[in-house]
DNA sequence: ACCCAGGGTCATA
DNA sequence: TATGACCATGGG
């Protein structure tokens, strides 16, 4: 049982779920003229909506012509374009601030030449984008090294007992971040991955397939496991 | 007929 | 600080 997340915690978890998935190849895109900028607009999509639905929405809005925040802001009916992705009247305005402060702040060019702090500082502010959305952002579209602590991994760290209180945001990044001082982009792309891959395919938030878990050697639920969820 | 999905905002207490 | 309602389409 480990009742904190350090280095070796992490090196195990990290390890342990690359050996049993492989390599991720994240973050998809479709779009080869942009990537960078499909990376923005489908980190605001995927917000609460399962990611299936995002490329459809990311299909039609590059049927209608090119992913750019001026092609964008030109839609007076973007909320239509990008239906399939849930919310759509929301992702659309949560799109145009997006889009905006992409505009007025100088694009990529002036992106890469903020402190990461900085860069998430100014992507939290806009409206629709929280601390989530702006580490994807971080992380996916500017290589930056931030750890995205999202539902799963919330879910992945409390199940196995390394992570138990509130679900603060701030508060599980730090730690893992904390936990992982020297690491780079590429380690958190990974490590973000394989979180999702693992709670997608074993850690389900109803009924998790423990029998067949990779963690299961480290994890607190072995052993006191309800019933329902006994190792075959 | 539910529950869930690569969240965030706002109103309550 | 911490819940609950709301957004809204598509798959299981």
């Amino acid at each position: 049982m480990i009742d904190s997340i350090d280095p070796a915690a992490l090196e195990y978890l990290f390890d342990t779920l690359a050996a049993t998935y492989g390599p991720q190849h994240w973050w998809p895109h479709q779009d080869t003229d942009n990537p960078r900028f499909e990376i923005l607009v489908g980190s605001v999509l995927t917000q609460h909506t399962a990611w299936t639905n995002v490329e459809r929405a990311v299909a039609t809005l590059l049927s209608a012509g090119p992913l750019t925040a001026e092609a964008l802001l030109a839609y007076d009916d973007l909320a239509d374009l990008i239906r399939q992705a849930g919310p759509h009247r929301i992702k659309a305005a949560r799109l145009r601030a997006l889009c905006q402060w992409f505009i007025d702040c100088g694009g990529f060019a002036a992106i890469d030449q903020m402190s990461t702090d900085t860069l998430c500082a100014e992507l939290r502010a806009i409206r629709g984008i929280g601390p989530e959305t702006a580490d994807a952002i971080a992380l996916y579209a500017c290589g930056r090294p931030r750890f995205v602590a999202d539902a799963y991994a919330f879910r992945i760290f409390e199940r196995v007992g390394w992570w138990q209180g509130s679900r603060r945001y701030e508060g599980l990044r730090q730690k893992i971040e904390h936990a992982a001082p020297n690491r780079d982009a590429a380690f958190f792309d990974e490590l973000h991955a394989l979180i999702i891959e693992h709670a997608k395919t074993r850690c389900h938030k109803q009924r998790p397939d423990c029998a067949h878990c990779a963690l299961a050697e480290r994890c607190a639920r072995v052993g006191v496991r309800p019933a329902g969820f006994e190792v075959v």
